[in-house]
DNA sequence: GAGCTCTGAATTTTT
DNA sequence: TTCAGAGCTC
């Protein structure tokens, strides 16, 4: 107990420290942007601690493991004498939790505890395998892709209603094939669960069943007297439900969202958790932060109009003791590489006036936004980090070397067979289906491999990959990295024979293999690649010199929780934002506007929204092919009138800016299974 | 049965 | 430009 209030406690203003030190039972902290969340969050972290609670009876939920990372880092520097907080507490995001549960409850669950997580283009692959042999892609090609149907699939598992709901809703072009859905969705879990596979959303499924019961929810929310969860308004039906699970025999818990600020409704995050936070846990208190810290009043004349025009959500208008600075631009330019030139130049003036490159960042609505903006950095030598966007995991031959991992780690995993299987040459899918029957037969051992009779065209590369698997076999207690170097023997011959341009595939290989020293399990790599994957194409580069300075490129979904000195807002054109892949409904509409809210309130200083007059189609051949774009309708004459809004260059492209205990067992698998029966 | 070539279609955000 | 699938050849 701490007998005087320390510094950081009194340092915060009122309605923080109100919810910093609200006592025990529910509470619902309503955090505009740049209100103080984290700092709020962290304090109260500190602040549990300071009052005798243990660290690891804490449970921080947060978007990202960075964002947990970070956050026990600045609590474990407000509480003295506690230097190992930051490790004792639970932090991390609800997947990860899940995993780290789920190891330790897996006989509860019903599940091996040797079971692969699944990441997004693995469960595809999964589900397409399926599809094939349920022959429902051939038959007619209107039936959905196999990305299509793994979000109609993740909607429905989500709490977002029915199957017939969510296609109704969400892809009525895909009405005629409910009940084949609904096969494949059956197919699908049920081999999975056969397999020993959790895709991303099992892992919050099997979380939440398992709180459904009365004694187990008991035993596993003891664990922990507080649970503090970041981003609320991202998070989903289900983990509310594990949420309420969570907290049967105490009710500490603490939400901290933006309503304002919630962009993941293709996750089936839901505002509406954040809305009827107080009805879900009665007697909730609800503290509201209304004070920015971060940007200048000019920005957030801008950023407050802009967000007036959303329907529901809790009313706030953000202020700041920050005066003075320069309005927002809103900056027309005649094309991309106007847009190009005029954002170096911008970055390069304010460099000059002392702002380092780490404190601007450009922002952008998809990944492919920034790909002619990274040539021009490149060709003027500009560092730069990319954020969001195509994953190193995503390479083809990263998941080939993950691959012989992951069979390993679970032999029963067919997607992983296959996929290295068919890297030989004379394995196509019959071979493959037959050498993982062999081996299925031989009680899942991979070793039985090596007496696999094969096609006399795949004997060599067949005898070579048993070879493989029994080196790895005496290996198992190696750690990943020493595999990874066994691995690549076998598999870079493979890969120039399979690839093109093999030499930087190659350098990704030793990336990789370098990514794993930090790993003393298989496992543990493994787990931690799918859960919480190298973020952007810098991380993987080796550990950075401190002195060293780099511009930020993000989607603005990765920019979540983030903020600089300068933020470039580009592309801001309609079609670009709004995405003209989401102006089906007025809720998606909505999203669109929101993410534009999130995106111009990362900006501390200066605010710069460009967008091209002149965009190109890059999906045709023909190089120029180009059409005139719009300014984003988001950027209404009331918004504008808060902006200065000026013409890049010349002003040639002048145009209009628009105004672990029990031996209890339950039948998750059962239930999960019949969502479809 | 493997693996090549040709054709047509689609194309966001992420744990 | 990339990807999936159909159809053809070895």
């Amino acid at each position: 107990m701490q007998a005087v209030s320390p510094k950081w406690l009194s340092d915060l203003n009122p309605a923080q420290r109100e919810a910093v030190t609200c006592g025990d039972g529910p509470l619902l902290v309503v955090a505009g942007a740049g209100t103080g969340k984290t700092l709020t969050l962290v304090s109260r972290v500190a602040y549990l601690v300071s009052q005798g609670v243990p660290p690891d009876r804490i449970l921080l939920l947060t978007f990202t493991r960075r964002a947990a990372d970070e956050m026990l880092r600045r609590a474990a520097s407000l509480v003295s004498g506690e230097p190992s907080l930051a490790k004792r507490v639970w932090g991390g995001t609800f997947h990860a939790t899940a995993n780290r549960l789920l190891r330790i409850y897996a006989r509860q669950a019903g599940l091996s505890p040797d079971f692969t997580i699944l990441d997004r283009s693995d469960a595809e692959d999964f589900l397409n395998v399926v599809r094939n042999d349920l022959s429902f892609s051939s038959r007619d090609r209107r039936f959905p892709q196999k990305a299509t149907c793994l979000a109609i699939y993740s909607r429905r598992v989500n709490g977002a209603g029915s199957l017939e709901d969510v296609v109704k809703r969400d892809f009525p072009w895909c009405l005629t094939w409910q009940e084949e859905l609904k096969q494949l969705f059956r197919e699908y879990v049920l081999r999975k669960q056969r397999q020993g596979l959790l895709d991303y959303d099992d892992l919050l499924l099997y979380w939440y069943h398992l709180v459904q019961d009365e004694s187990v929810a008991r035993d596993i929310g003891s664990r922990f007297d507080h649970i503090l969860v970041d981003e609320y308004q991202d998070t989903n039906p289900v983990q509310a439900g594990i949420l309420r699970g969570m907290r049967r025999q105490n009710n500490n818990l603490t939400a901290v969202g933006d309503d304002a600020q919630s962009i993941y409704s293709f996750r089936s995050a839901s505002v509406r958790n954040m809305l009827d936070f107080p009805a879900e846990f009665p007697g909730a208190r609800i503290v509201t932060l209304e004070q920015n810290y971060r940007s200048l009043q000019p920005v957030l004349d801008t950023t407050n109009r802009v967000i007036a025009r959303a329907r529901e959500r809790y009313s706030k208008e953000l202020w700041s003791e920050r005066k003075g600075g320069q309005r927002p631009q809103l900056i027309t330019c005649a094309g991309e590489s106007e847009q190009d030139e005029t954002v170096i130049r911008n970055v390069l003036q304010h460099r000059e006036q002392g702002i380092a490159l780490r404190k601007q960042a450009v922002l952008f609505r998809t990944a492919s936004h920034s790909d002619s903006l990274e040539l021009a950095l490149s060709s003027r030598n500009i560092p730069f980090h990319k954020y969001g966007g195509l994953r190193f995991l995503e390479m083809a031959h990263i998941k080939d070397l993950i691959g012989f991992l992951r069979v390993m780690e679970n032999p029963h995993d067919q997607v992983a067979w296959f996929r290295v299987l068919q890297l030989l040459s004379g394995v196509g899918p019959v071979t493959a289906a037959a050498a993982f029957e062999h081996m299925r037969l031989s009680g899942g051992d991979p070793s039985s491999l090596a007496g696999f009779a094969a096609p006399a065209a795949a004997v060599d590369d067949i005898r070579g990959l048993a070879d493989l698997v029994r080196d790895l076999k005496g290996m198992e207690s190696d750690g990943p990295s020493g595999q990874i170097e066994r691995i690549e023997r076998f598999y870079l011959p493979v890969m120039e024979r399979v690839y093109e341009n093999p030499a930087p595939r190659a350098n990704d290989i030793k990336h990789l293999g370098e990514l794993a020293r930090k790993y003393g399990s298989r496992r543990q790599f493994l787990d931690e690649l799918v859960l919480d994957p190298p973020l952007s194409t810098g991380d993987l580069a080796g550990p950075p010199y401190k002195d060293e300075d780099w511009l930020v490129l993000s989607t603005i979904h990765s920019a979540k929780g983030l903020e600089w000195d300068v933020v470039y807002l580009i592309h801001a054109a309609d079609g670009n934002l709004p995405s003209d892949m989401a102006t089906g409904s007025e809720q998606e509409i909505e999203e669109e506007l929101r993410l534009a809210y999130v995106a111009m309130t990362r900006a501390r200083d200066f605010l710069y929204v460009l967008w091209p007059l002149r965009y190109y189609h890059k999906s045709a051949g023909i190089s120029d092919n180009h059409s005139y774009a719009q300014c984003s309708r988001f950027f209404t004459s009331e918004v504008t009138a808060t902006m200065d809004c000026v013409v890049a260059g010349d002003g040639r492209g002048g145009a209009d800016v628009p105004g672990a205990s029990a031996p209890l067992r339950l039948n998750i698998s059962d239930r999960i299974r019949e969502m479809w029966e």
